[in-house]
DNA sequence: TAGTACCC
DNA sequence: CACG
């Protein structure tokens, strides 16, 4: 099959759930403008591992932009406004990455988003992310959108109870995932990253999950 | 507890 | 901090 079978092919909008939206290849259009205004975030906030309660580290590395950014420590997971590695404001949000997150809500039927919150997650292969819930924010009624760049993931999207069995759900450069509303508290996690190397991120998976925080 | 270890 |  010719890659632009591919794109016909996946550019439908996907239900996965109720109101979980997955859009293939959304964000294709903005990726390099989106590369571009990730770069000084990353200067100002670079990737880091953050300890769990437990004291243990995570295997993701995160940052944030934003006016709030998520943090976890011996404490406990809250968000912060400010980076506890420079003492300083995180980044702020970039206008391209507020306009998409808007529209890719809009799209699966949730107006009005305006996130102040999106968490970096950077995954090396072999990196994954334990299954858990988003619980942290103020308001649930809020959707979360996922925006997924370089190697290719299987994300587990599970039930409202952990012992539930997740859906896999493979997440490709350019995807971008919206869950809300009744959906919003599910369980959901991302399987180790399987080795290799993507045209233009390398040997890395990014993704970039906005909601609104406060 | 967004983690790991694995029966104590 | 029991246990998929």
């Amino acid at each position: 099959m010719i890659q632009s079978d591919l794109d016909l092919f996946g550019s439908q909008p996907q239900s996965l759930a109720s109101q979980v939206m997955l859009l293939p290849g959304f964000a294709l259009p903005e990726v390099e403008v989106l590369l571009d205004a990730l770069r000084p975030v990353l200067r100002a906030a670079p990737f880091r591992h953050m300890q769990t309660p437990g004291g243990l580290h995570m295997a993701v590395a995160l940052s944030n932009c934003g006016s709030l950014g998520w943090v976890s420590d011996a404490r406990g997971y809250r968000y912060s406004p400010l980076d506890p590695l420079s003492g300083k404001p995180w980044p702020a949000l970039p206008e391209v990455l507020l306009t998409l997150a808007a529209r890719a809500a809009s799209q699966a039927g949730f107006e009005g988003f305006v996130p102040d919150a999106c968490l970096v997650n950077h995954y090396l292969p072999g990196t994954r992310l334990s299954l858990h819930q988003d619980r942290n924010e103020q308001d649930f009624s809020q959707p979360i959108v996922s925006i997924s760049l370089g190697l290719p993931a299987v994300f587990l999207l599970g039930g409202m109870q952990r012992s539930d069995r997740p859906q896999h759900v493979p997440l490709s450069h350019g995807d971008v995932m919206v869950w809300g509303g009744e959906d919003r508290l599910r369980f959901h996690g991302v399987l180790p990253i399987k080795p290799g190397k993507h045209e233009r991120m390398g040997e890395r998976r990014i993704n970039l999950t906005l909601r609104k925080a406060g």
